[in-house]
DNA sequence: CCACAAAATGAACGTCATTCATTTATGAGG
DNA sequence: CCTCATAAATGAATGACGTTCATTTTGTGG
């Protein structure tokens, strides 16, 4: 009871005889700080302490946080699916993958705005994302100087709605300034079901709708 | 030159005679730091700088930094332009309130990801937004149901292009990984000019097939 | 075997947001 | 007119966080 708390067994100053850190290592240790203390909890402290080491340890092998970040990043890319666009037709294709894209990224939104406009260069998984994507529009018979405008469209809509899953339940509620705002507040409570219903509702209409109007537009 | 700096006149401390901060000066301050030096330049310190006041007299009218960013975050969304859903036809309505709004936030996306998910209660600028937007469904002849995922949707979309704007020229340079991905590297090839320019290209795609795809679903 | 690089510790530092004791002015009520 | 609670400022202090650096220890290539 009086005792000053287990010593931690310190590990003494010096390099120690087999690494106790690497890349690998790291990134893991972040993505399981992020599953469960969310991003918040992602300090380089809060890091080294998991990976029993000081955070100064860290330095040797990353550059900065934002290179933690960045490992967290390709990690989180890869779990997007893209196989449908393998051999599912076009549309059925694209409808998979958007729903798997913001499905990981709804867990992971605060990595939307730095992905968003992160260049792809020396990011394996992400560009292996890409080829993929690429290949199904032109298999679909997509004219080549359209495509990636069609693509980043449908990402921005995507990282757009995986914003929208994490809202909370009462995002349009007016409140007491309701009756100011009639046609809304009635058009609020038309839609019913949980947040994450209306997430999953918009998203729907949304990307059926793209689906929709970029086949009407390929085709004219 | 052996100035040791005008002694800037400092104030001494207790009341003065008339105050010196308010919501709007701190909120109108706040805008011009960020205009000037972007978010990052945006910290208590400096705000307080530019006010000639000490830091800590900011908490006299502020809870927090947060509530600064909100009250930043009305004043942006005020400048969102909505007033087309007054006369004009839906889709061109849509249009000019998409581009105006895509306009507004790529100035200011570090607000992005906590204005989607931020409840607008309390919040009448942006709800007579949704008023207006709402009355324009519903005047178009929108079954009431559908108008709030149809209006998330296309915020969605508009939130995912803001950011796109301020990406770099070279956010799809493959670089030395371009031969393993031949089709995209292809692809990205062909989409000619600046950086502004396919933004522009994207968000026109996007748009226009979003504004096709509704229209062919309330009317099937 | 030795010199040098790699990898750890622990003690700093600078920046930020925020809190608090203190000081001074205002304005409402007697 | 006085009084006193309250509003609004200063300036010093705090604690979290990312990061740097001197130092120590160990592994490794010549």
């Amino acid at each position: 009871m009086g005792s000053v708390g287990a010593p931690v067994s310190r590990r003494r100053a010096g390099r120690p005889p087999r690494g106790l850190l690497s890349r690998d290592l790291i990134t893991d240790a972040a993505l399981a700080l992020i599953a469960s203390q969310g991003y918040e909890g992602l300090t380089m402290s809060a890091l080294a302490q998991r990976l029993r080491v000081a955070p100064s340890a860290l330095y040797n092998h990353a550059e900065s946080k934002q290179e933690v970040l960045r490992w967290v990043e390709d990690e989180v890319m890869a779990k997007v699916d893209f196989s449908a666009f393998a051999a599912a037709p076009w549309d059925e294709a694209v409808r998979a993958w958007a729903w798997s894209y913001r499905g990981v990224f709804a867990a992971h939104a605060p990595l939307i705005s730095v992905i968003a406009i992160l260049p792809v260069t020396g990011a394996p998984e992400t560009l292996a994302m890409y080829e993929a994507v690429t290949k199904g529009f032109l298999d679909a018979g997509w004219p080549a100087d359209r495509i990636i405008p069609a693509i980043v469209a449908l990402e921005s809509f995507i990282f757009g709605s995986a914003f929208d899953v994490a809202a909370p339940e009462d995002i349009f509620e007016s409140g007491s300034l309701g009756p100011d705002y009639p046609l809304f507040t009635a058009a609020v409570r038309r839609r019913g079901g949980s947040q994450a219903d209306s997430a999953d509702a918009a998203f729907t209409i949304g990307l059926e709708a793209l689906i929709t109007g970029l086949k009407v537009q390929v085709a004219g």
